[in-house]
DNA sequence: CTGAAAGCGCTAACAC
DNA sequence: GTGTTAGCGCTTTCAG
């Protein structure tokens, strides 16, 4: 029944625009020149309130729809984002581009996607093409993009306004929107410590991503604010992936005295230390509590279900989208708040320390 | 250094581009005229080879890339493809969007990501407004889209061109891409029955994903080859999800007589059973062997490791996209296979069927 | 094989 | 408050 329903209004709507409304067919419906509609659409000022509804009627009237290009031609901007990534997770992408996509819909502007290679040695100039071609109007840039000089250079060279997502330090020149890393993983550590933990192993991330070297530092308050001195020994390096997580696992766990809990700089190394758990047969959390951060959904679907950080990644892409575009339509941004909190998540793959 | 390097090229780039070059500056360099130009970028026919040559290096020299939006208004293409889909599953759109984007870029084509929400009232609107907001050139179709008449409808009443990747059955209109879901069902359950098991539980997918019927369809396809009746008791309706799997994990684990094997329609779903099988203290695979469908990365996350079908969803979007502009361009796709083969990974959690 | 001219639909100065 | 007039950079006729 929807099939024939939209088969009807496919039809109906396909005969009044088969020759779509262009600015002039509004103009003419509506007795004015052109260019008051152009003000009608572009909510300029300067319309006299009953002339506005008159082209307001007509625009419905006519299902008119400005032309995009016609617009980009003539005018300067393109209405078009450029979403720029080198991230692997599926998840933290999919949420970063459904907060870009509801910031850049509000605003009837477009949103190009484009992963590229953060290692890679012809990175600026697949970014000057990618902006060039598409003429994008601005970028949003995530980790670990948001952290590296030689992308803001570009970006600077051309001109093209930028926002980064959860950069490892504000920016000077740029806008962020961040979390508060450091102090959601000093609350997690010292959580650990209250329930008796002592011997906490961490997993550091990727040393290319900045924000992960936050998260360290608020791994260090809050053993600090627990009163357990840092022992280097329990400290891994990671690199994000599952497999790093894995790796470090074995390292950890391999230990003579080995940790009672380990926190891991993400969900992935986090789901990858339990791995190692369950293949050498120590109990989470009996033996072994083991933390996160991310909260990707691969945290709730492992066995036990981890303990973890909800970092609002979808939130904060839609904020850094938010001020893009309101800089770009030269509005202040200065009332929206640019750090969104992290939430403790705590499920169970956490416990009491084993006593002895 | 990469910082230096790209600020020099970028500053030299900016001199030479701060007026960037068009199609006039083109034809003047190379003596000819704008039209000729015009030939040149759109590989049309009849242009002199060294003319051709001449207008190559006037471009090369300028640095000329063409204005979409000016190409866009005069001609009559978007130079945009959309990507319609509403799939939670997180890395099934990335591969989607990564293929799909492999294909735009080598055609120098941008993709517009719209996700929609399939089952809205308003689905009909939302897609086309979109499709003429942007004016896209094409679309291709994700299921559960790709299985849905009204939106086939819609595209049609718009004269707009699509592909469909992976829809239950092959389109009589339009073009699609699939994979042999049947055969490699059937053989998943050939292979665990090779193990012994007789009692295999099977998760049927959601009803409103079409290509999921198939997966059933093989699964009995694979019991009547191994010479196992089907036993209705032992199939449970799911929707995709991983809580779905695991309600439907507890139905079948709480039987008098308990299958010995489960087999779900996607890995998401096989890992809510496994789960469950956890919880309850069932070893996996020693009392109960799991297989699901995807490969997703999760599957490789869990513990024991998954056994699961490879679905090629990457080459899948790539081929259909590829079908999809070869045909905007007016040229045959009939050397293109649309048929994409899924690959069987046993893992971990499958083993011989218990004893007894 | 190549070129000249006429728009595509809109915005941006300026008029009035 | 509102209208006029040029283009934006390209593709498309249609001539040669």
């Amino acid at each position: 029944m929807m099939t024939t329903l939209s088969r009807i209004q496919g039809t109906a709507r396909t005969e009044r625009e088969l020759k779509k409304a262009t600015i002039a067919d509004v103009a003419r419906a509506a007795d004015v020149s052109i260019k008051t509609v152009s003000r009608v659409v572009n909510r300029e000022p300067n319309v006299r309130d009953a002339t506005r509804d008159r082209v307001e009627r007509a625009i419905d009237d006519l299902n008119y729809r400005p032309n995009t290009y016609a617009r980009s031609l003539a005018g300067s901007r393109s209405y078009l984002i450029g979403l720029l990534y080198d991230n692997p997770s599926p998840s933290y992408l999919v949420n970063v581009q459904g907060g870009a996509l509801n910031a850049t819909r509000a605003a009837s502007y477009d949103l190009i996607i484009h992963p590229c290679s953060y290692q890679s040695s012809k990175l600026a100039d697949d970014l000057t093409g990618t902006i060039q071609h598409s003429r994008l109007d601005g970028v949003v840039l995530t980790p670990p993009l948001s952290d590296m000089k030689s992308v803001a250079a570009v970006l600077d060279d051309l001109g093209t306004p930028y926002v980064r997502i959860a950069p490892a330090e504000p920016a000077p020149v740029s806008d962020a929107v961040m979390t508060n890393d450091r102090e959601a993983c000093a609350a997690m550590t010292r959580y650990l410590a209250s329930l008796g933990h002592r011997r906490i192993g961490f997993v550091v991330g990727h040393p290319d991503h900045g924000a992960v070297g936050t998260r360290y530092t608020g791994f260090q308050i809050g053993l600090e604010d627990s009163g357990i001195d840092l022992d280097e020994d329990l400290i891994e390096q990671g690199y994000n992936s599952f497999e790093s997580g894995v790796e470090a696992g074995r390292a950890l766990l391999a230990k003579k005295k080995r940790p009672t809990a380990i926190f891991a700089s993400n969900d992935d190394m986090a789901a990858g230390i339990m791995k190692v758990a369950h293949e050498l047969g120590i109990s989470v959390p009996g033996e072994l509590s083991v933390a996160g951060f991310d909260d990707v959904p691969l945290a709730s679907y492992v066995w036990p279900s981890l303990t973890t950080i909800r970092q609002p990644i979808r939130a904060m892409a839609e904020r850094a989208t938010e001020v893009l575009l309101l800089r770009l339509a030269g509005r202040s941004t200065d009332d929206l708040p640019r750090v969104i909190e992290s939430e403790l998540i705590v499920r169970d793959s956490t416990g009491p320390a084993p006593t002895g």
